[in-house]
DNA sequence: ATTATCTATAGATCTATAGATAATGC
DNA sequence: ATTATCTATAGATCTATAGATAATGC
């Protein structure tokens, strides 16, 4: 039954992704150890060897979550050096990344369940929220560094706030019309 | 043990209430109908003759709360008739709000969750939304109406956003660096 | 007679722990 | 000898239901 460290090392790590994609797909209350366990591919028995707590495996698969969203902006970035900006808009603000909750950003699939968390898994959303700024911020040309930073965050709050309106809503056409009046108003801004 | 009609109607609104703000404190899956129902002065047994399931006391739940957000942003309206937008940005994108999860805006509290329930919970969040953009819209000089919707989309998205973030970060002063950028961009926009 | 609420409970699920097992790593 | 994982289980909690109770409303 034991396994080497390495494949230990393997299996925690991908119990965190696992859990990264559950969490925002469920919520962090509506999936339990035992099915993401089971979704590991390891019983629940297993866990308590890897993690401290199911709040500990919150902490770590929101920072898992968040650094793979970030990375998602970088890959935007590198596939149009051009235009950084309209490329993270077309993926960002799409009916594709609407409809992809489990591997789309953690701010808008877990945002209201992270407001409800402790402090330590407030600091993995707070590292990955900066780290998402950063990333806009390189994105804007602009004269001063205040005003790069008032635009990264400008658009980053619309761009998450659209994403939730047009999730929560039945009707795709609303839903199509707030990430298109969010993508207009971020070319304006930026 | 019985009580009357009155009485029974009475209670029932009162479990909804209840639950609005319940919901919003801890999330759909963060209360159960015993506490919930201990809140309102009832016990749980009480619950099933007044609800057909969890669900459905989640979608009125939802559905009282997200009157009860269209009729501050009325308020904020009738508080400042010479700047409604200014007033509305006011209590909107405060520290207050910010820290008043249980009686705030409920697409920021539930928002995440709501994207995970049935249709007839997006329904009322859906009904919800379009009311806070009407009221928004009454907010803002513009030339078209095609504009005028694009606006509130996209002031509504900002200030959601911006809330959300503030709501997932540890750092006090980020928070509000995050409420200040939005409320600056927002008065750019209308 | 009806019914709103109560107490009690069924049956499922939740997090966490205990002890057994078997493979690793010294 | 150590330990990663397993099966099994404790104890709490979850939604939902059943039957008793007592006040309403006809």
């Amino acid at each position: 039954m034991r396994v080497s460290r390495e494949q230990a090392t393997r299996n925690r790590q991908n119990v965190i992704d696992v859990a990264s994609r559950l969490f925002r797909e469920h919520g962090f209350d509506g999936i339990g150890l035992k099915d993401l366990m089971k979704s590991a591919g390891l019983t629940q028995g297993a866990f308590y060897k890897q993690f401290a707590s199911k709040e500990d495996l919150i902490a770590q698969a929101s920072q898992r979550a968040l650094g793979g969203s970030t990375e998602q902006w970088i890959e935007a970035t590198e596939k149009n050096p051009d235009n950084p900006l309209e490329a993270a808009v077309a993926f960002y603000l799409s009916k594709d990344h609407q409809e992809a909750r489990m591997d789309g950003c953690p701010i808008v699939a877990l945002g209201a369940d992270a407001a409800r968390q402790s402090p330590d898994v407030k600091a993995s959303f707070e590292a990955g929220v900066k780290a998402h700024l950063d990333v806009l911020g390189q994105m804007i040309s602009t004269a001063s560094e205040a005003e790069r930073e008032e635009k990264s965050i400008a658009i980053l709050s619309l761009m998450v706030g659209a994403l939730t309106l047009a999730r929560v809503v039945n009707d795709p056409e609303m839903a199509k019309s707030f990430l298109d009046a969010a993508a207009k108003k971020v070319r304006e801004i930026a």
